[in-house]
RNA sequence: GGAGGGGUCGCAUAGUGGCCGAGUGCGGCGGUUUGCUAAACCGCUAUACGGUGUAAAGCCGUAUCGAGGGUUCGAAUCCCUCCCCCUCCGCCA
């Protein structure tokens, strides 16, 4: 959430950041300003009337006490009362608009971040590994993995529907391989402290990160309760500092953690069907942190660095994007991607996405941090590390033989327990 | 799912319509004392919002006793709805 005193003191500077992200927000922008003028004078007037009604109570209550007659003031309190009840609602109905406004309003982008309006304004920070060259001509992941026999689309597809997957066998067992080297990863070398969280949070779990209210569309949710699948576990490990006060000293703080992701994906049919790549649900490891304000840029290289190393040791090519103000997720100020070389596919799939959101979900979730006395937002990151399924497929992709089997990297062979999967019988 | 009990200022508690934004104890902070420490004693001890001011403070007002409504001149206290915790029963990995 945007700092209400920052829209009322520097509208032009929200203004400027809003325009930068696109502009869909700015008529949602003009509507906060609005609603917040009215709402200030008609806070200062019913405090006053407030004001009024408690010195008359107490007046009452001192003359009922010497057995005196009230009757003239209790008269002016009759429409007293009215008067209030009637502006109250007014000023309980005013404050609800402004923050319902409020919170689809999207965070403000760092200034470092590139000024651009499509993903063709990103821009390539830096690109790391080679590409492998085959002899042959590379398969996509889908091809291999039916092949072998350790994915099936078909049983997925009837179990649950289009974009599920389902893994067999070797296939299965790489999945978890994958992902329990990723958290070693993270635990023992990084720093993290792993969690296993609820993937059912409530309404105002969703709202304090950002999912909800603007994107209901994207979330699965419960019919008979308030309980909605997450699309991510940083929903569930960013709030882990909801309504909390934290020692400065203690900082920075990291979690991880293994948990599916749900996405309906609604409004993408016919976009990147194949595959791993694009499913309703999907394994990721999650990082997160939390900072003082004034790390938040040098924590975002930190954990970009964190969920790099991952595809550094699985001997991945990837590239590094900082992706520009208008293609910023809604709580980053700033967000660097990064992508997979998929040889079968020849293209380049985001594979994480790592974000400091500043204070913007610190205030709406009401995180702070105690320096000295002194209680202020704390700061938030977020950062695939990775997305496994899409990982599978790279690795998939990437190391591919002639014959169709897959050479495992050698990082996950005492995970998966084998230097080859060839196709099972 | 059924029955009952409970949620008050960091913690523990007091408080059944006005003297309660809220007492007491502990903890914490500052001070007196002291060679140092401890003890004792004294003082302080929430947050948010608005107005005013703006370097900061201050001052004024409002709100907050799990959350939201309501009754009342006046609500921590009475009523309604919801949330959470505990005990017993049922069910269950």
């Amino acid at each position: 959430m945007l700092d209400i005193k920052l829209i009322r003191d520097n509208p032009d500077v929200v203004r400027r950041a809003l325009a930068d992200r696109g502009g869909r927000s700015l008529p949602d922008f003009e509507n906060v300003l609005a609603k917040d003028k009215e709402w200030r004078t008609a806070v200062v007037d019913l405090d006053q009337l407030r004001a009024k009604r408690n010195t008359n109570a107490q007046a009452v209550g001192q003359l009922k006490s010497q057995k005196k007659d009230a009757t003239s003031l209790l008269k002016e309190m009759d429409g007293l009362k009215a008067e209030l009840k009637e502006k109250e609602e007014i000023e309980r109905r005013l404050i609800q608009e402004t923050e319902s406004l409020l919170l689809v309003l999207p965070n403000r982008p760092d200034a470092s971040v590139p000024l651009g309006k499509t993903p063709a304004d990103n821009k390539v920070v830096r690109e790391v590994n080679v590409k492998p060259s085959f002899s042959f001509t590379a398969k996509d992941h889908q091809d291999l993995g039916v092949a072998l026999g350790i994915l099936d689309f078909d049983m997925a597809t009837k179990l649950s529907g289009a974009r599920f997957s389902l893994y067999k066998g070797a296939g299965a067992r790489l999945e978890r391989a994958l992902a329990n080297f990723m958290l070693d990863l993270h635990t023992k070398e990084h720093g993290y402290t792993e969690v296993a969280p609820p993937y059912l949070v409530t309404t105002k779990t969703m709202t304090n990160t950002g999912q909800l209210p603007k994107f209901a569309d994207e979330l699965y949710k419960c019919q008979d309760e308030d309980l909605y699948l997450i699309p991510t576990s940083e929903v569930a490990l960013a709030n882990l500092v909801q309504e909390s006060v934290i020692e400065g000293s203690l900082l920075p703080m990291a979690v991880t953690a293994l948990t599916p992701c749900f996405r309906r994906e609604a409004g993408t049919y016919g976009k990147d069907t194949r595959g791993l790549i694009r499913n309703h649900q999907f394994d990721k490891v999650e990082l997160v942190r939390f900072c003082k304000i004034e790390d938040s840029l040098s924590e975002l290289e930190k954990i970009t660095g964190h969920a790099e190393e991952v595809l550094k040791r699985l001997e991945l090519p990837y590239r590094v994007l900082a992706l520009c103000t208008g293609d910023m997720g809604f709580s980053s100020a700033k967000t660097y991607d990064l992508e997979v070389w998929m040889p079968g596919e020849k293209t380049w799939r985001e594979i994480s996405s790592c974000s400091t959101c500043g204070d913007f979900q610190a205030r709406r979730m009401n995180f702070k941090i105690n320096r000295n006395g002194k209680k202020e937002f704390g700061c938030t990151l977020n950062g695939s590390g990775l997305a496994v399924g899409r990982t599978l497929a790279a690795v998939l992709e990437n190391y591919q033989q002639a014959d169709g089997s897959i050479n495992i990297p050698k990082v996950l062979q005492p995970y998966v327990g084998t230097d080859k999967i060839s196709a099972q019988g």
